[in-house]
DNA sequence: TATTAGCACTCTCTGCTAATGAGTGCTAAT
DNA sequence: ATTAGCACTCATTAGCAGAGAGTGCTAATA
């Protein structure tokens, strides 16, 4: 039984993997003696994959076939394999870096443009689908809220949160408003409303409200449901949109030339309830990978993610992640997902004061 | 030479094609004679058929295999053969009609999020991949603008169309702002901007302005900056965001079980400018199907597109599409379209007051 | 004792051939 | 004008042989 992986058993895992991932084929004991310099021989390594098969690191798809990576050897290979060697890859992306900064912050405006763009540019760097997922609020504060006269019988309704997101609705009132009557009402919601958590603003205490509010004016229930009706859409937990970028990408894997395994995977790409669930799995750390069996849809077990969280201060965090074919170049992949995830994490802080 | 089209011609050309619709095999002579009641046997079908093909609604994709429709047969087809036959199918959709309406009516808000419900609803409607586009504005006015202050070096820019269509953007001043130079300045811009084109306030202007600014307040030129591009975002005529639907749909279809096929279709589906080139060139048309190489995108001639133009008042219009294989069940999605095509007209309508 | 060369064995993949069958076009009869 | 019958075409499929890549085992070697 071997137990103990040596040196040479992580030299010769790395460079199957490595070859598996440039080809997506079996690799076998010659080739791997050929290409890499592992200065032993092939029948030496034949010896040393036997004992990494046994260990679950790599597998064979038939007697007699080369060996393929496993999800247990990726792990591996990315929990302990990877510090070691190239970090390097990302230096050709760093090119286009700068411009895309600039690009995202002068031309975009809006957090959902900002969003559809990033996705966009994380599908270009890595070559693989990306999925950036929209900011979720935690212990956000409403700074300022503010109706504003549209015409007689409507109003803009606007809030602003501590974290200087901006959401707006149009509000159609069954009477007729004057300006008095909103500088007033607007007054008296700042008043109430200001530094409050978005949570706390709950239908109880909108009903006290109103209470307050329902001697001195008419259209008080009408108004409170729509501020109530804004306020759960901002601050909603599960409620994050999903923004999709390079869907087409998966078909350039190899691995995916079965037309039912894309579509597999292309559907939960289309279903956002599948999505949410996903992601709603993924533990809020830095920068994490997935591999293959590891997450439980069954239709992405042959998917690994690469994913980051991104914050806004501390009061809303969201996810990026780049979803690719366990076969994936995780060095390259993660060091993009996690550049592009403090980029975003900053260009959004900026843009919130 | 062939030139009349009878009705027998007729008859068979639509049993071919529903049979193909059907089946996505090339028809036989055969086939038809059993599962059409043509009334005639199948050598004579044959004779038929050999006309069609002369005509070039019909093509035998190898000597001596059955018949396959063209792009011009299916031309023939939507322009001459459907109003007769099926308006029913549209029954079973009438069903989540009202709900879909429910739904996205109050629900949802924001245009962003219209848009992106309805472009899902399609796609779950038709079975086929749907392109939902965002209004592009044709003189539209401005009816309200307003900065409202955040804190003292940032406001909340608001721009409110004719449309009712509300624009927001935070604004990071260099110099801190008091309130009474905001309440001046909003003064100031209501009055000359309220009720201008979106195109009229160009550069040009805005420097007019300035001028006139200038001596009064010293934090004009990067306001009127702001302005600027607040405007160019709304009223850019070749700026329209896509929303996508049911993109796995593509690869239900049979004739795109060729992963190359559908990389092609897809990798245009991910690019917003090509997808802005095709739309670009449609016609205004309230309805209106594009056939195989009607489009001019060599990597889509294998399919059709069903697209119709919704419309906010005459200030504002966008285009809702539908894309799917040349051999799609044109009366079923023709239908759907146009339904759909006018109840986003109404709701964005609606919501525009 | 660890490594290596050599060899038999396994299993996929490719190319070939023959058989199958759906569908046509033509001809002759109705 | 229509139809039955028949010869012909051509894609598709199954079956089979040979090639090639890769392994595991054994015996020789340092």
């Amino acid at each position: 039984m071997v137990e103990y992986v040596d040196d040479r058993k992580k030299s010769i895992l790395r460079a199957i993997i490595h070859e598996h991932i440039l080809t997506a084929e079996p690799v076998g004991s010659r080739t791997l003696a050929k290409s890499y310099k592992l200065g032993v021989s092939s029948a030496t390594i034949r010896n040393e994959m036997s004992d990494l098969e046994e260990l679950g690191f790599i597998e064979q798809p038939y007697t007699s076939a080369g060996r393929v990576p496993s999800d247990k050897g990726y792990r591996f290979y990315v929990d302990s394999l990877i510090n070691e060697d190239d970090h390097n890859d990302n230096s050709n992306f760093k090119v286009d870096f700068k411009e895309l900064r600039e690009n995202i912050q002068f031309k975009k405006q809006g957090i959902q443009n900002i969003m559809t763009h990033m996705a966009r540019m994380l599908s270009q760097v890595t070559h693989y689908t990306s999925v950036v997922c929209g900011p979720q609020m935690q212990k956000t504060r409403i700074k300022q809220l503010q109706l504003m006269q549209i015409d007689n019988k409507s109003a803009l309704f606007i809030l602003i949160t501590d974290t200087g997101l901006v959401h707006n609705k149009v509000v159609k009132l069954k009477t007729t408003i004057d300006i008095k009557q909103l500088s007033y009402l607007n007054e008296f919601f700042s008043d109430k409303l200001r530094d409050k958590e978005l949570t706390e603003v709950n239908a109880k205490y909108l009903k006290e409200l109103e209470k307050e509010l329902v001697h001195r004016i008419d259209i008080s229930h009408d108004l409170l449901e729509i501020i109530y009706n804004g306020l759960t859409l901002v601050s909603k937990p599960d409620d994050f949109k999903f923004y999709l970028g390079g869907t087409s990408y998966i078909l350039d894997q190899p691995e995916f030339s079965d037309i039912d395994t894309v579509k597999r995977v292309l559907k939960i790409l289309d279903h956002e309830e599948i999505l949410k669930d996903l992601f709603a799995k993924m533990p809020n750390k830095e920068l994490e990978v997935m591999i293959g069996h590891e997450n439980d849809l069954e239709d992405m077990h042959k998917c690994s993610i690469v994913f980051a969280t991104y914050n806004i201060g501390v009061k809303a965090s969201g996810k990026i992640a780049v979803i690719g074919p366990t076969r994936m170049e995780y060095p390259r992949v993660m060091a993009s997902v996690n550049t592009m995830s403090s980029l975003l994490s900053k260009i959004i802080s900026e843009l919130s004061g």
